[in-house]
DNA sequence: ATGTCGTAACGTTTACGA
């Protein structure tokens, strides 16, 4: 089963560019972040059509996660754990199931930080907080799970084209979050890791600036696999060359493949 | 030229978040 996770940058803007690349890489399964709709206005007709079957947790404006799937989902839940106060719409969960086994999926966009220090990167350390409670939780079910999204933490200096985007007072360097990093999270294999290593493998390049032509990038987009999920886990690559498609978003997919 | 996008809002432009 190939299971993605894809920043669209807002779902209106980004139908015609999310069509091609489902036709092209024919996932089963897409963990959407940044859908910047409301679950009302998310226009489902376009998925649908291809056999997905559509999950949205939005807000207005900004934030939202999805979930396409060609399988059935179940038991899908919305929002982290953690902060009844939270009104961020940042978190799903589902479970699919395959031939073989179900996994349990859970698609975040962790809050971006910036800028340090301030009340947003407090928000983001605090939201980090909850995700490990919640990965913990999950974790010792001992069972497949897949955590996927946009981290907005880069792991390692190899992880970026500029050291700097890493240095201390950059969020996406998530320091005084106690050495969390995807993968450092406990437990947890990081898919891309497991599969490729070296510098060079981004993720994210920004619409300033030319990132893109000249090569800047960020790795921030992961895949988290449980122990009974990494022993499933066959493929794992980086879509990069979606960013050089029409109207690309800044963020591009990364697609596993598990046996499931 | 604070450089690029996407979205919302009394909008042919500004503010915000990233």
């Amino acid at each position: 089963m190939k299971i993605a996770s894809f920043n669209i940058n807002g779902i209106k803007a980004r139908i015609g560019a999310l069509t091609d690349w489902l036709d092209t890489a024919e996932p089963d399964v897409v963990l959407l972040q940044e859908i910047k709709s409301v679950d009302e206005a998310f226009p489902r007709e376009p998925f649908e059509d291809r056999g997905y079957t559509v999950e949205t947790h939005g807000q207005k404006g900004f934030n939202g996660v999805a979930i396409l799937s060609k399988p059935p989902l179940e038991d899908v839940t919305r929002g982290l754990p953690g902060d009844d106060g939270d009104d961020q719409a940042r978190w799903i969960e589902a479970t699919v199931t395959g031939e073989h086994t179900a996994l349990r999926l859970c698609g975040l966009y962790l809050p971006n930080g910036n800028p340090v220090p301030g009340p947003k990167f407090d928000y983001k350390l605090a939201w980090m907080e909850r995700l490990r409670a919640r990965a913990e939780a999950l974790l010792h079910d001992e069972e497949p799970l897949l955590l996927a999204g946009d981290f907005n933490v880069i792991p390692q200096d190899e992880d970026a084209h500029r050291p700097e985007a890493r240095a201390e007072g950059r969020a996406g360097a998530a320091r005084g979050a106690r050495g969390f990093s995807p993968a450092a999270l406990p437990g947890f294999t990081d898919a891309f890791r497991a599969r490729t290593q070296g510098p060079g493998h981004y993720t994210f390049w920004d619409y300033q600036g030319g990132a893109w032509r000249r090569g800047d990038g960020i790795r921030i987009d992961h895949v988290l696999l449980s122990p009974q999920a990494a022993d499933r886990l066959t493929d794992c690559r980086i879509d990069s060359a979606v960013r050089a498609g029409e109207k690309p978003s800044d963020h591009v997919p990364i697609e596993v493949t598990v046996d499931i």
